[in-house]
DNA sequence: AGCACGCCGACT
DNA sequence: GTCGGCGTGCTC
């Protein structure tokens, strides 16, 4: 007999499993979904027994033999290890790449003293699969006004299914503690996961989730690729957010994408809920494809739209409107003013010749910055002094404009200065945050932020906020930018208390997201007909491909013949998947390799099949990333 | 992917 | 002589 053995190990997506010979004492005790020992090139490590089969002909003599049985008790269950099978095969991973991720804090020698519990129910192998659709349930919807009615429906979701394993996913650690508080009366019976445990609590928390000795799983997205024991309903949070979604490294899931394989394969119900429902969801409720409570998504009337182009005109070059500075000149309490832009200032260029500094290697601008009045690039962080004279031309002086953070702050200081204001200003960004700032004092505070503040602002104590530039956000060239702003507004509209006021400088008073504020559903139905006609999601299921060499020219070559090479394949085969050319990303160059990517826009009634095939016919170097947030960047 | 191996260049 | 840089090659 052949053990056929996922050894739990990153390996590339070419090793799914490997065989096995069996020592005559483990031939009666081994079976599918066990813990065993195996030799692995010069070590010795964890694998799981996929399946166990007739020697054939074929095999060779040189396999490698188990080395012993860890736990007589399944430590996986069939379900688990179909999971992992279709898993490997969406994302193009190993099946020893999944397995890790299902079994990470293993490591460990304490293995062996621990208790498996044994599944109660027969669990069955979904090749019937397809007779069970009738008693699916649809994917549910709730939307939430307030955090009382947040608290409510998760409560409800809670005692509606007792003695059974809940998943409660978030899409940012953040974002857990919000959960803990309103399920305080089920504390006992809840673990937390997250990225940041240590292997040891990783490994209690893992078992407690495993032998079904905990109910309640509250955790972000890599909690739902866990082995549990009886898990009967997920509940998606935040479900509007893109961080739901794997991108870091493979496998780069969607959360959303392994619930609907959980609801499919193991009747495992599926509830997204959120203050602002994505796109996406208002299509599918819609649609009827998910059901809902109420979808009616509360406008944001008093909202105020400031033009800055009308400031322009006034003379008022300074990123704070005339509004705004009222607003602050009559500031009780505290203020926010976001700007989701780093820095002194966001563009150094040449007026005559119109070169800009860029990065040498990312491609990407470069940013001023206060400290040693160095040019720095966001993403690789490299930093150069700051050129007096433009080194193209060589004659004019160097124009520095565009508003950051830091900019902001030094105005802010003066600000406050000249009209004698009792407000401390704060920066808080990624590079300082509200904690590392002095914020002891009772003094009334102005705090001047990116993205990363908006979970650290005391909106109780806040009484204005102000988009200082969003434009910014509206030039992106991706699907959803739109979208992600939209929800930003609504965001600090849910977050923000009822009497605080909310400003929006935009030099776009007419888009549509603001023309839409006081008639959401305007929003939703003017960005779905773009995405219908431009084949983006909901209409079509993206899976982006990406290939980077050290070498520019032979990236370009080596990932355009390819492409060519898939397209004549998608033809001879007759498949109707359309294949976008290949496209430089954004950044084009990082970690030491430049990137190309293309795109396949496929069916979303067969996109499971579809990529499948995609992912068999591309070359090895590929990366897979299905259902992307992203076209452009990593 | 990740890790062992190996072949050179700069130090106690 | 030995530490350590990262190029190369292999995993049943």
């Amino acid at each position: 007999m052949i053990a056929e053995i996922i050894p739990i190990k990153r390996l590339p997506r070419r090793f799914s499993h490997f065989d096995y010979t069996i020592p005559e004492e483990l031939k009666e005790r081994i079976a599918p979904g066990q813990l065993v020992k195996i030799p692995l090139k010069s070590s010795e490590i964890f694998g799981l027994v996929l399946s166990l089969r007739e020697e054939r002909a074929s095999d060779t003599s040189a396999l490698k033999a188990v080395v012993d049985i860890v736990h007589d008790t399944p430590l996986l269950f069939d379900t688990h290890l179909a999971q992992i099978n279709t898993l490997s095969s969406w994302y193009g991973v190993s099946y020893g790449t999944m397995a890790k991720m299902m079994l990470l804090p293993l490591q460990k020698r304490k293995i062996k003293s621990i208790n498996l519990k044994t599944s109660t129910k027969a669990s069955v192998f979904p090749e019937n699969q397809k007779n069970k659709k009738a008693n699916q349930t649809k994917p549910m919807f709730h939307l939430y006004n307030n955090e009382m009615e947040h608290k409510q429906i998760i409560q409800e979701q809670i005692t509606s299914s007792p003695n059974c394993q809940i998943a409660i996913i978030v899409p940012e650690i953040q974002y857990i503690d919000t959960i803990v508080s309103h399920l305080k009366e089920h504390e006992h019976n809840t673990v937390i996961w997250h990225s940041g445990l240590s292997t040891k609590e990783q490994f209690e928390r893992w078992l407690q989730i495993r032998n079904g000795e905990k109910h309640i799983v509250i955790g972000t997205r890599g909690a739902l690729l866990l082995p549990y024991f009886d898990l009967k309903k997920v509940i998606i949070d935040y479900e509007h957010k893109g961080n739901h979604k794997h991108w870091d490294q493979a496998p780069r899931f969607h959360v959303k994408d392994v619930a609907e394989l959980l609801r499919t394969t193991q009747d495992i119900e599926t509830h997204f809920t959120s203050f602002s429902p994505s796109v996406d969801t208002y299509y599918n409720v819609h649609k009827k494809k998910y059901d809902a409570t109420h979808v009616d998504i509360s406008d944001v009337s008093n909202c105020h739209i400031i033009n800055i182009s009308d400031e322009r005109r006034g003379r008022n070059f300074s990123p704070i409107s005339e509004t705004l500075e009222q607003q602050l000149l009559a500031l009780q309490g505290n203020a926010f003013l976001y700007l989701n832009r780093l820095g002194l200032a966001t563009y150094i260029g040449c007026n005559s010749c119109g070169w800009r500094a860029t990065c040498q290697s990312c491609k990407l601008p470069q940013i001023l910055h206060k400290k040693n009045k160095q040019l720095t690039c966001h993403y690789c962080k490299t930093t150069m002094p700051l050129p007096t004279i433009c080194p193209t031309c060589k004659e004019s002086i160097v124009t520095i404009s565009g508003v950051g953070t830091e900019t902001v702050e030094q105005l802010l200081n003066e600000f406050v200065k000249k009209h004698n204001l009792p407000h401390q200003i704060l920066r808080v960004d990624s590079q300082s945050t509200m904690q590392q700032c002095d914020n002891t004092t009772i003094q009334p505070k102005i705090i001047i932020g990116t993205d990363s503040a908006l979970s650290e602002i005391h909106w109780d104590e806040t009484s204005l906020v102000a988009f200082l530039d969003i434009d910014m956000q509206l030039a992106i060239p991706e699907f959803g930018a739109e979208e992600q702003l939209w929800h930003l507004i609504q965001e600090v509209q849910y977050l923000k208390r009822d009497d605080a006021v909310f400003i929006i400088q935009t030099r776009e008073p007419k888009h549509l997201i603001f023309k839409s504020l006081a008639e959401p559903d305007r929003f939703y139905r003017t960005d779905l007909n773009h995405r219908m006609k431009l084949g983006y999601p909901p209409y079509k299921y993206l899976v982006r491909y990406f290939y980077g060499h050290a070498n520019f020219l032979e990236a370009k070559k080596v990932m355009e013949t390819s492409v060519v090479v898939l397209k004549k394949r998608l033809q001879e085969q007759h498949k109707d998947i359309a294949l976008t050319d290949s496209f430089d990303m954004h950044p084009r160059y990082y970690r030491g390799r430049h990137w190309f990517a293309v795109m396949a826009r496929l069916s979303p009634e067969s996109w499971q099949e579809d990529l499948i095939w995609l992912n068999g016919h591309i070359p090895d170097t590929w990366k897979i990333d299905p259902n992307p947030i992203s076209i452009l960047s990593p």
